[in-house]
DNA sequence: GCGCCAGTGTACCGATCGGTACACTGGCGA
DNA sequence: TCGCCAGTGTACCGATCGGTACACTGGCGC
């Protein structure tokens, strides 16, 4: 009898994608198990915490995915390569507009209240990454940090509207515009 | 001994504000009628539906005061001016960042599956409204479209990014480099 | 002055909520 | 080979969910 285990490393992306498409209170316990494919008990082994746990958990595990995929290399690599590498990875983190933002939609309702730090540590950590790329291409501090704020929420309004619209294709297209208002290289293809 | 009495069209406010606070999933029976004030039976005699005509009759009411407040003028005003009142009132509506959008939370989750068309509707409309106000403006049929889903983008973008960082402040700031890049007369306060 | 009915309060319904208890299974290290 | 323990299934808990039933109140139209 084959039976399939987890381990918590497996489990965290589909949680993940239970509160991105449920939100919080949407994801109920029983629809993580449907989706997740995982009986509550093992759910609760992983996070004994419970659904409270498991959010805080996917929260900071999508926070490590774009420090390591994208602050990092805003702050200390290339500017211009790593901008086009932020267009880039962003565009493949939210499959083209076909993914929300877990931390936008937890941003949004009381969830916010629960997951305050977390939740506007990644968009302060962000802007301000981009902001010392866009200065180190010579723009003024002020400068830098109006536009990297606009960039984000550009980004976060991009994928609300795409949804909203049921047309992802239009979050590529935002993309593309952002980029080139933005006046850095790009990568064309995207 | 005085009792409070209501109406439909006292209510619809009400139960609107819990439902952009809490979500449609946060929003229980019970939350709702701790915010409202109003007893279930109050609730239920106007909304025989349950939460899911209320969360109907919201989305239509928050669609009807767009329609009437920002969308009318933005395809028949003069379009300087209905651009600048567009500001205004999206500034005014929003309470200066304090308040986020409905139909934008509604647009995250699987509540966007309930709602589609009204939800696609009030944002396919506004986009089309000032996309029509830039090409009285001179500007071609795709510039202007394609602007004036930025700016929709934008303005949902600036919302929840000020919500997130518990920051009221910016969403005014990133209005004002909107109207700024939009490159349309704007009130300086707006 | 009286009847009607919009609006309300209270009590209740079955279903689902988040969470717990506990027995079990099976692979891996000693 | 055997014991341990990470991981699982099943059954259950009280609280809360969305919704209903029904009696009541009081202002307005006749």
């Amino acid at each position: 009898m084959a039976r399939v285990v987890f381990e918590r490393a497996d489990v965290i992306p589909l949680v993940a994608d239970a509160f991105r498409e449920l939100g919080y209170d949407g994801a109920s316990m029983s629809r993580i198990t449907e989706r997740t494919g995982l009986g509550k008990s093992s759910l609760y082994h992983f996070f004994p915490g419970g659904k409270e746990e498991m959010a805080a958990v996917v929260l900071a595990d999508v926070d490590d995915w774009f420090e390591r995929h994208i602050f990092v290399t805003l702050r200390e690599g290339e500017p211009h390569g790593a901008i086009a590498a932020m267009w880039r990875e962003v565009d493949r983190y939210f499959q083209s507009g076909g993914r929300v933002c877990l931390v936008g939609a937890f941003a949004l309702d009381q969830t916010r209240d629960r997951f305050a730090t977390a939740i506007s540590g990644y968009f302060v950590r962000w802007i301000e990454a981009l902001a010392s790329a866009l200065v180190r291409l010579g723009r003024s501090a002020e400068e830098a940090s109006e536009q990297a704020e606009d960039i984000v929420l550009g980004i976060q309004g991009a994928l609300m509207l795409s949804r909203a619209k049921r047309d992802p294709a239009s979050f590529r297209a935002a993309l593309h515009r952002m980029a080139r208002r933005l006046g850095t290289p790009h990568h064309a293809d995207l």
